[in-house]
DNA sequence: TGTTTTTATAAACACTGTTTATCATTTAAC
DNA sequence: GTTAAATGATAAACAGTGTTTATAAAAACA
């Protein structure tokens, strides 16, 4: 009697389906600009349908949500092979920065919007691996280099909140356009992906000085 | 023939009666809850009408915008009297911190939004006081530090950029809800706040570091 | 076969920002 | 003071939103 397993498969085929149509919206037309009924449209199916298969449009950020820190999960994985860890945190924030350009809707939903933090608050189950996967990433890295004598004076987990605030801050104001229009910036002619970069590495000379 | 004066006075009035209005309701409610509909409502009059004094809802947002950054200006002014540059530094960064708590629904739609800085990216007229005199506070305040011996062998623009990220950020995340969403935080029993004094420590104590 | 459960949808509800046609009031001109 | 033009305000409509409900078709089970 295979029926119930064809079933649950058929509608974990058809929440992807609709998971798969929505973020490639997202990507094309930005995440405000997406209604159920564009889903809805782009699946060939009515908008009620959506409905079956999602408690409502917050749930389908949740889905989506999780996937991105995946996603991120995944950019960070082949810097685990750098043994210097200083070398190694450097080239995370590198990457971090990448994967917030490259994927700036992605981005703006897993650091940026409120709602997913929201639901998450609203979740029983207070475990969320995903987010913890990769600040933990960041504070181990930062704790091997405090092993190498970098920022010895610091604790380790506040350390680890103010780098990630730093990167945070960067991309946050690149992705809502602000960086483009301090008056420097405005004035002189140097892209944005310079700008962050040169920001980038003032902050990482800055960690560099605190060795010993 | 004062009355052409008078018709001035008087739609200025309602402009302001409008803003003023709009501004209440969106601390009440938060910025995307609150329509035309509503600030109609609030100012008893029809929805139509507020057409005749804003062109639309960006320029609402927009004159919002121009506001708020006059009210962040204002606090700042105080930390002037701070005639040693590296508490001024220190102590602007509290400020910032606590206008963007106090204020944060305003903070969202001065720094996080993209918006207003689409609307300015549309505007001829590239000036923008009011955002130019903040971030200039800040790169004074550093080129200060730096005549008394901190960070002197970075670029005074980039360091800048480089404090205003991080500053920022912290901000950003304490107010999209992912501060306390970080696994050691969830488990520890802290308030934001004191997160957020602490991270904010932590990189005062980063750049103290950096004296000579 | 008949009955129950599941799946899909059209239509509706209460909203949203914005525009247009209409009406009343105020200003200007004669 | 009367008339014509400009202004101010609005009701109604348009096209869109997230979501719910009643209804019809299809599939599963007995």
């Amino acid at each position: 009697m295979g029926v119930r397993e064809r079933k649950a498969r058929d509608r974990k085929e058809m929440r992807d389906t609709i998971l798969k149509s929505a973020y490639r919206l997202f990507l094309e037309k930005g995440f405000d600009d997406v209604s159920i009924r564009n889903v809805a449209e782009a699946i060939e199916y009515s908008p009620a349908t959506i409905y079956l298969y999602f408690k409502d449009k917050n749930e389908i950020i949740h889905a989506l949500h999780s996937q991105g820190f995946g996603l991120l999960n995944k950019h960070f994985q082949p810097l685990y092979k750098i043994s210097d860890p200083f070398k190694r945190l450097s080239e995370m924030g590198k990457a971090y920065i990448r994967f917030a350009i490259k994927n700036a809707e992605m981005y703006k939903l897993l650091f940026v919007r409120s709602e997913p933090m929201e639901h998450l608050a609203g979740c029983d189950d207070k475990n969320w691996e995903e987010g913890d996967s990769a600040f933990d990433a960041l504070s181990q890295t930062i704790a091997q280099c405090q092993q190498k004598g970098y920022f010895k004076k610091f604790d380790t987990h506040q350390f680890s909140m103010m780098v990630w605030s730093f990167t945070h801050g960067l991309c946050a104001l690149r992705l809502s356009g602000h960086l483009g229009h301090v008056k420097e910036e405005r004035e002189g002619k140097r892209k944005l992906d310079q700008i962050m970069n040169e920001t980038l590495e003032t902050f990482i000379h800055t960690l560099e000085k605190l060795k010993q």
